[in-house]
DNA sequence: ACAGTATGTATCGAATTCGATTATATTGAA
DNA sequence: TTCAATATAATCGAATTCGATACATACTGT
């Protein structure tokens, strides 16, 4: 329960996993930009290119971010080209989103792209390290699930000083 | 080589860090934007915590983000009065930054997150099993450092189709 | 000395993010 | 059937991000 026995900011998982964000977005851009994509419109064309339509909320659930920067997102990817949104026929509130041919052809620097990164680092780990580190990365996402149980714990550190 | 072994996107690490990144802002904002705070100035608050006075240089290698953003960053985190911006009599174009008194006090909501977290993966995870995943995290970052080649390789796979 | 280059930050402007709100469609209950 | 509650996605507006550029200081070789 003491302090002393928690790590410093470089050796905690959310600082690392910010970091690896931060760099894999200076890798990523210089290849993905020109032609107009980022790394949440990358992954959106991976995903669907992975899972066939997907409903607005099914990227919203994958993609952890909020809802209103998802339909930006699409919105954008639309207007540029490389989506189509279609109302369901079985629920009228609910939109698919699909790839267009420009889509799918773009997908091709996206798969490649994610996949040079994924050589680079299978290359770095043993295969069982791989493995482990992908599950751990899971439950760390998990262990993150239950947020107001975290949120009262915040509240009772910050009481004790 | 052939592609049929790359894993599908949830099984990336690169997608998994984001994943973890998103879900760690929406337990962090409400805990911490009430004081005027986002994961990035709570960050660089515990840099400088842990650290002591740092060069602007030195937080924009630690947070690897671009300069211009960080700049930014530490121009609204002075105008809120949590830290100072002074040039260092060294050398004159280098800005050290340091921790004002409401800095250090709003650096225990800081610090209470932080730990909270971390105490939450802690219980998610063997010692052992952390060791590991801190480790790997940070040959994570490493991997991606060498970036020139990283996006030859990308441009190779695109041209193989 | 001093031109040329390198280094360290700040600023500018366009694009993006995201909480709050709105718009629309579906469901359920009286 | 009617209408409140719920579900889904789009929009609005303020704040943030970030590449490009400007700016100021330090170094280097001649």
């Amino acid at each position: 329960m003491a302090h002393a026995d928690l790590p410093r900011l470089e050796n905690r998982v959310t600082f690392l996993t910010h970091r690896i964000n931060a760099r894999l977005q200076q890798v990523s851009l210089p290849v993905i930009s020109p032609h107009g994509m980022d790394l949440y419109s990358s992954r959106i064309l991976f995903a669907l290119d992975q899972n066939g339509p997907m409903k607005v909320g099914q990227l919203v659930e994958l993609m952890a971010l909020p809802q209103s920067t998802i339909s930006h997102q699409l919105k954008r990817m639309e207007k540029s080209g490389l989506i189509r949104r279609t109302r369901s026929d079985q629920d009228n509130r609910s939109v698919e989103v699909s790839q267009t041919e420009a889509g799918i052809e773009v997908t091709r620097i996206c798969t490649a792209l994610s996949d040079a990164v994924t050589e680079r680092l299978n290359a770095a780990f043993a295969p069982d390290e791989m493995q482990a580190l992908i599950e751990g990365l899971n439950r760390v996402f998990e262990a993150l699930g239950d947020l107001p149980s975290l949120e009262a714990r915040c509240e009772e550190l910050i009481a004790e000083g």
